[in-house]
DNA sequence: TGCAGATGATACGAGAGTGTCTCGTACGAT
DNA sequence: ATCGTACGAGACACTCTCGTATCATCTGCA
């Protein structure tokens, strides 16, 4: 469970509270304070002591997603690529994440700093909306705040389709990409 | 305050509490039962007489949510057009209720008449994708159920965006039916 | 006038969740 | 061996919400 080895100033009980909530919140976003502590195998004390509040841990979790998600996203990413080709690797990096941070979607954020930085991430978006647009992918008539308000539905349409079943996971990234860029309509030859 | 006609069999108490409660429940989802009693102007001993639980209260609503949906629906529907003018007016008709029923979103609802009722709802939905791709307006290879999943979130899309101010009230419908039906590449004349 | 039903105000107890504190223990570094 | 740190367990008080019960009041109606 455990390795031996670790950089980080302090290694286990937090890892395993982090990782034991994002778990539990992500089936059950109600789950006492006292479960999480449960699950993590770690006392309720001890979980306080690391996490003043539920709001603090769920700032902290918020705080992890944005940063996990940007990895992926900057991974993922090849600036060379069209914009539209960009997308569908967004798609492709982002969507799975749902399984971990779905939770977050309904958590209420108070934190200052975590709300800024979502809202530089939509800002990001925007910025690739930018690119579709000049690059003739997207409609310039279309309001950017509609296309970005699609992109981030899409994300979690996408994931919670295939979580249930509905949907193949492998489809999800191209149904999300042709759904925003051709609609659903009878394709003609792409 | 009080209508002095009143045909149904209990006017006031009852009502006052429905309003108020989608009324706050709408801003503030966590809301107290004490709250809601207040904002009614309504002892909250009246409200328990009214309403057994919170859950009694939020499946009430949700059932006044579905028909008035339903009724909605029905008037907007015009059965001798196309699917795809039907489904443009059906945005038209459900997409300002989000005002009122955006809460139920995210509320979880146990009770099974409810879930059942709303199933109904989404198979109607169902329905319609189907005609729309007997029509051509949709094209076959799409899932189905992802095709229904988009309707849906692009109703609580667009209202939030319209909500929020980004997007004009009169383009939300329009805007939703493009995005499903062409997506938001460039227009080729339509 | 007098009755019945609905209501408002209030009090009460139960229960859940939370935040804090203390105590004894295990482990690693010095 | 000793010290400091992190930990688990448990106790405690506090708050919030809920559901119920009680009682006085008000209203409409006979």
């Amino acid at each position: 469970m455990r390795s031996a080895l670790n950089p980080s100033p302090r290694p286990t009980a937090r890892d395993a509270i982090i990782d034991a909530a994002i778990r539990l919140w992500s089936r059950n976003p109600g789950a006492t304070f006292s479960e999480v502590a449960l699950h993590a195998g770690v006392g309720r004390a001890t979980l306080h002591r690391h996490f003043r509040n539920r709001d603090d841990l769920l700032t902290v979790l918020a705080e992890i997603c944005i940063e996990e998600t940007n990895e992926a996203v900057a991974t993922a990413i090849d600036r060379s690529a069209s914009a539209s080709r960009q997308l569908q690797r967004m798609f492709e990096a982002v969507i799975p994440l749902g399984d971990r941070y779905s939770f977050l979607y309904r958590a209420e954020i108070g934190d200052e700093h975590t709300t800024a930085e979502y809202r530089r991430q939509l800002d990001r978006v925007g910025t690739l909306v930018g690119e579709l647009k000049a690059e003739g992918a997207v409609a310039a008539d279309v309001p950017t705040a509609w296309v970005v308000a699609q992109i981030d539905q899409l994300i979690w349409t996408a994931w919670n389709e295939v979580a249930s079943g509905r949907v193949a996971a492998a489809d999800a990234a191209y149904l999300a990409t042709r759904t925003l860029l051709h609609g659903l309509g009878k394709e003609e030859q792409p």
